[in-house]
DNA sequence: TTAGAGTTGTGAACACCGTTCACAAAACGA
DNA sequence: TCGTTTTGTGAACGGTGTTCACAACTCTAA
């Protein structure tokens, strides 16, 4: 009897279309402006109908986040595989994290949604759910564990917290090209260049990460001794 | 005469009457969750008031945005600007960045309705407007200005360049803590700090920053060559 | 003092929004 | 064919930003 399973495949086709619509809608105007009523018009079913399929907007966003980790997780990915295979691990790295970058022009949508916006809750809340998003992670993490094997990074470097530093640098670019706050002659492409760059020059330089007895305040002591000459 | 302008002091006290209560509403509960109606029944004003001094929320939000500059570029000046003069201006930058972090943390709302919220138009359509903004900008562009003559930076160093490469490190971190995507563990004071040193032993290292013929590809031509030892 | 002009506030409405719910209709199992 | 289950709907609720005709008050000038 396969009614069940065809039951079943007109349920996941007609969550598909809502997905698709809001999608659509979401890149083209941001999810801000996408409503339950303009899904629910471009799909042809009332507004209500939807509420059977995702119990609230902010699932079909988090269902859209999931799939915007995966679109940033592999971008075809064989090929793209082959291409940071061959070089060195410090520009494989920078490949890495310019590639984030690039997300963000590309997909600006999507990355707001994943890195930025504040109005769909439940992505927050359930950040440790998104298990492409770790696996990523777990990658980029032993993309740069690997560095500090190779000694391009000193071993004061902690691979966790140069992936955080790093991401904070790409994401700060973005944040500012997204929220227009650059003024106009100010090449974010540029920008984001010269963030990676000082950032990763800064992480060879051998500054200690997140040694506990760190001083974080505003006057903290001098910095940087180690590059005193 | 002074009825003209009593009438203007009456309009400009009701004036700051909207604007308080839209500040009180909007540190406790954010922008998005501000309405004009939650203003108006706190003004004992019906809502269709406002619109008499305010031609939109987006306004409301302009202003208070302004507010926000205020308060980030003059917290007590005079003693502050005295803290500051007595360190090094390697300190000092730190000082001021470090500031901009901490004002993420003690006014997250002010902070992300100035850096990162995309949902008031205005702001970023009109940012060149911040005249407070520019003074502050401009003050610490020559306070890095003066690193790269005490030689602190290389001449490589772009004050201007180094000055968002700095905001965007910081913008990054707040953007990351303010949208809950650190983990319980990841402590976003130490994330700022690591951001923070890390990216002026960067500068320092003398990257280039914007030279026009920069590669910014994804693989790009290999970087940081200037400290391969 | 009184008539007109100008300013200021209001109530009701418009067109949206996310969400809920009683109900109808269709599809299914017996 | 009858009862059950699934699926979709229309209408409504309480909310949003905003507009507008109208009332009420204040000031100016005769």
């Amino acid at each position: 009897m396969g009614i069940k399973e065809r039951q079943e495949r007109d349920r996941e086709a007609v969550r598909r279309a809502i997905l698709d619509a809001a999608r659509e809608l979401f890149v083209a105007e941001g999810f801000q402006n996408v409503s339950i009523r303009k899904i629910a018009e471009r799909i042809e079913y009332s507004p209500a109908a939807i509420y059977g399929y995702f119990p609230s907007k902010d699932d079909i966003f988090f269902a859209l986040a999931e799939e915007g980790f995966r679109l940033l997780g592999d971008p075809s990915k064989g090929e793209r595989r082959e291409q940071l295979a061959v070089l060195e691990p410090l520009q494989r790295i920078r490949a890495v994290f310019w590639r984030l970058y690039e997300f963000s022009r590309q997909q600006p949508q999507y990355f707001a949604l994943m890195f930025l916006d504040r109005s769909v809750p439940r992505i927050s809340r359930e950040y440790e759910r998104f298990a492409f998003a770790h696996e990523t992670r777990q990658h980029i993490v032993e993309e740069l564990a690997r560095c500090v094997n190779a000694k391009v990074f000193p071993s004061t470097v902690k691979p966790t917290v140069a992936l955080r530093v790093l991401m904070a640098g790409m994401i700060g670019v973005a944040a500012l090209k997204l929220s227009d706050r650059l003024a106009p002659e100010e090449d974010p492409d540029l920008l984001a260049s010269d963030v990676l760059d000082t950032t990763i020059a800064g992480l060879r330089g051998g500054v200690a990460l997140q040694t506990p007895e760190r001083a974080v305040t505003c006057l903290a002591e001098p910095i940087a001794d180690q590059q005193a000459s």
